[in-house]
DNA sequence: CTGTTAGCGCCTTCAG
DNA sequence: CTGAAGGCGCTAACAG
């Protein structure tokens, strides 16, 4: 019909015929074309598929989530489509939502090995991009070298210390808290998590502190008050913590509470780090970790849609600040 | 075909008859019904399309927008619907973008009266509702009374003042930052803007100030540090202010810097105070109205899914801190 | 510049 | 419990 033409290409129609489907279109109260008609004919749905976390609303509860939406809408913007968050909610059937989501690729945000999200999302055969980790095959894999940097970061924080510390994101999706000492890598399942606290090790081993002597304060969310807490039974322990390398900034805004109710000054008594170069960690004058989420984000969406290979290792860095001995 | 009832209604298949479609679906690569297609023969996308501010990114940088969306994420994680944010850049064809598309209701974050958004949205005839304002016959709206929440927080931050001022949001979608005296409602195309300064003139009146008389530091975006700055500026005016009424929590905590920076006693010096009840208010001891946008998301959602009719009014308080005279 | 044809993949309805 | 038919609304490709 001349009529998808008026709407698609008007050029193709003269002013005339134009016209009259136009009106034509008013008085049958037509709105136009039909967005999943023309995803059905054209193959694609002009959208893209996000995944975040174990529940929809964390996306918007976490301040680096939203930097890397905020990556992601840069990108979507520019190529005209829509960002659809799927409806994720840690029940047994999130696997399922994925092959009903009319979506053209897919960014998942860093999970855990055992994710089920991830083997439906291998079998839709889209373009498709994980965050952080897993590496899984045939995915895109988007974010920093995470060992390295925990080594980096952890040289700073443990540099002079002599009972380093580390207060870390959950080890597995049941999230459970928990005081344990020197993680064993395979008990793991995040591997962002995972890699970290190997670089936290490789930097106390490079103080002659064996890994099994490093309290690890396991957190079960990303949470300052959380870590607070945890930080304030660390420095009850029998020989409580000089440093601590935390996981996120947020973390360690809560590190540096518990340090202060109890009494320590920062970095004399207790040496603290976090991650991620946010606001907080400007304010605090935290030594952190830069990266930028928000680049790694716009990242993943170029690979979702086809746009660009998976790109090299993004870039870090550590920032030092005064929370840590000179 | 047996195929369909296979994925849809297992139960509605023998054993024998469905194994047999499983094992032929994976020899032939299929991955399970299309999502496209499912749409257009279902009449329904289970997709709800948010449209937030003049840039998509925009969405992700507001803490209260953030807020907002996991009330929304809410609701479409519990009915298996996913939430598709629409690409709008700010350019000319936003509008269209509209129709194109495919979801099953709107949700359209606060806008000024003349933004196009409204008008393609209300002849898609779907059920869409707007948050914050403008109201739109035949779209639902949600939120706060605003101008009777200003005229209540402006009683409070003028009390005992003699020069009240105000920080306010842009008043159109130019956002031109600018300083002015008692703004003209009738310029003032953003609805909840527009509300919130009738309510801070009110607030004036009654303590016998013009409404022409009082300062008013337009900011072009919702951010501390334009805050700061305007309130540098206004401050340093002949007759400075000894109180603020601002209508965010980050434009007070910018209203703070500055007053600190002036070396201004709060509350005595200048009275300030902020809008939203955020995690800043109550670290810097701020009055505030206190308003849940995560339940208001929630309601719009609702309504958006065509569960819920129109909401009242959504619930407002003032809290009082430290920050306003006794 | 305009008109026609032929499905995209699904699922409701009706018959076996 | 299984099979067949038909059409949701659209647009690529191909004539005229």
């Amino acid at each position: 019909m001349t009529a998808s033409y008026t709407y698609n290409r008007p050029s193709r129609v003269s002013d005339e015929a134009r016209s009259k489907v136009l009106t034509a279109a008013v008085q049958l109260g037509y709105g136009g074309p039909d967005a999943s008609a023309r995803s059905l004919r054209r193959g694609s749905t002009r959208a893209l598929g996000v995944v975040m976390g174990e529940h929809l609303s964390y996306a918007f509860e976490d301040p680096q989530a939203a930097s890397f939406l905020a990556g992601i809408a840069d990108v979507c913007a520019d190529a005209g489509y829509c960002m659809t968050i799927l409806p994720i909610t840690g029940a047994s059937d999130d696997a399922a939502r994925i092959p009903s989501a009319a979506v053209d690729g897919f960014i998942v945000w860093t999970t855990s090995d055992d994710d089920p999200i991830l083997q439906a999302i291998q079998a839709m055969k889209r373009p498709a991009v994980v965050h952080g980790g897993p590496a899984i095959p045939g995915l895109g894999l988007v974010g920093i070298d995470n060992r390295a940097a925990a080594h980096a970061v952890g040289a700073v924080a443990f540099a002079g210390a002599e009972r380093p510390a580390v207060v870390s994101f959950p080890l597995s999706r049941a999230r459970i808290g928990t005081i344990m000492h020197g993680a064993d890598a395979r008990d793991v399942l995040f591997p962002v998590t995972r890699e970290r606290l190997e670089g936290y090790r490789q930097a106390a081993e490079e103080i002659d502190i064996a890994w099994h002597r490093v309290p690890i304060g396991v957190c079960a969310h990303n949470d300052a008050a959380e870590a607070e807490r945890i930080t304030a039974t660390l420095l009850s322990l029998p020989e409580p913590p000089d440093a601590i390398a935390a996981m996120s900034d947020e973390q360690a805004a809560g590190v540096v509470r518990a340090a202060v109710a109890a009494g320590r000054a920062i970095p004399d008594d207790l040496a603290i780090t976090g991650w991620d170069d946010a606001a907080t960690a400007s304010h605090l004058g935290l030594t952190t970790v830069a990266q930028s989420l928000r680049e790694q984000g716009a990242a993943c969406a170029r690979v979702a849609l086809g746009e660009a290979p998976n790109p090299p290792a993004a870039p870090w860095s550590v920032v030092r600040r005064g929370s840590t001995r000179h």
